[in-house]
DNA sequence: CACTTGACCTGTCCGC
DNA sequence: TGCGGACAGGTCAAGT
């Protein structure tokens, strides 16, 4: 599910909410979701003072003052919801929370803080984890370790970018962008939305795009992520901030889920197709297969 | 080597 | 209504 914005916004909520407060408890009957040695979580994380939180890609690190963080990965359907004292023991939630009581029949791991309130990691489909692990052993990770630059890195400029992509030259543009080894943080939904805006077809090959486009793609990538981040993310299921309400993007998408609605810029029925394995959306006639306009 | 396809899970939606 | 099949925002391992 979560993408960069939907992550970005999930790291800069929980900043405002945990940070500073100390573990008291910790459950969890998933392994798979929170494979971490009892030991580990008794003496590292148990006790622990949430220190800083930060996003790499669309991986969150919570790191602790014991020397070690909690790596966690949302995937398709992960959530991270906080409830302060009253929230998690009363009988109710925020009236505006898509999520209600917890823990729930999804509820993967449960945090409890000194103070009561309490983290919990939601995650439908279990294909999310949250991991313990030192700090230092943090950029070391495998799937940590082989990220691109982060999609908006300032520090990325143009000549990046393409340079970036250009690793790629016989994928599609749609799967090299989704290639998190190329450029971290974009998924499905913002490869769509940008490449419309950029008016390059998903199914081009990255080495027949030229400079000028993919100069242009950059653009309208930080354009879609910015905006996006703004609105609070993509909510087309399961994606909620950290207090559980939704995010407004798809509100104002241009293509992803609108297979048939007309096109916001020349009305003609948006496709979907499938490329890199993805459902694919965008306009025939705004995205070209060359560059002939 | 570069790239694509299934698998991982659970839930929902769509067509018959 | 009921049921089977396709599909869902991500990443890995295995395959071509």
């Amino acid at each position: 599910m979560p993408e960069l914005p939907e992550v970005e916004t999930v790291v800069r909520g929980l900043s405002r909410l945990i940070i500073k407060k100390k573990v008291d408890k910790v459950s969890s009957d998933f392994p798979k979701s929170f494979p971490n040695a009892e030991s580990d979580v008794d003496n590292f994380l148990v006790g622990a003072k949430i220190k800083s939180i930060t996003r790499r890609g669309k991986a969150i690190l919570i790191d602790l003052d014991t020397g070690y963080s909690l790596v966690t990965h949302l995937k398709m359907t992960g959530q991270l919801v906080f409830r302060s004292s009253s929230e998690a023991w009363g009988a109710g939630h925020p009236s505006d929370s898509l999520v209600g009581a917890l823990p729930d029949k999804s509820t993967r791991v449960e945090i409890q803080f000194t103070d009561k309130s309490k983290l919990f990691f939601n995650d439908q489909r279990k294909f999310g984890w949250m991991k313990l692990l030192p700090t230092s052993e943090v950029s070391d990770m495998p799937f940590i370790k082989k990220l691109g630059p982060d999609a908006i890195d300032r520090a990325l400029e143009d000549d990046g970018f393409i340079a970036r992509l250009r690793r790629r030259p016989r994928s599609t543009i749609k799967a090299a962008l989704l290639d998190q080894s190329v450029i971290a943080g974009v998924g499905n939904i913002y490869a769509d939305e940008s490449l419309f805006l950029a008016k390059i077809s998903p199914i081009r090959l990255v080495g027949e795009i030229s400079d000028r486009q993919l100069i242009d793609l950059h653009r309208t990538l930080l354009q879609v992520l910015t905006t996006s981040i703004e609105k609070g993310g993509s909510s087309s299921k399961n994606y909620v901030n950290a207090v559980g309400k939704r995010g407004n993007y798809l509100d104002s998408a241009y293509v992803y889920k609108r297979m048939n609605q007309a096109c916001r810029t020349c009305s003609t029925p948006i496709e979907k197709i499938r490329v890199a394995g993805r459902g694919t959306h965008f306009c025939p006639i705004c995205q070209k297969e060359d560059e002939s306009c």
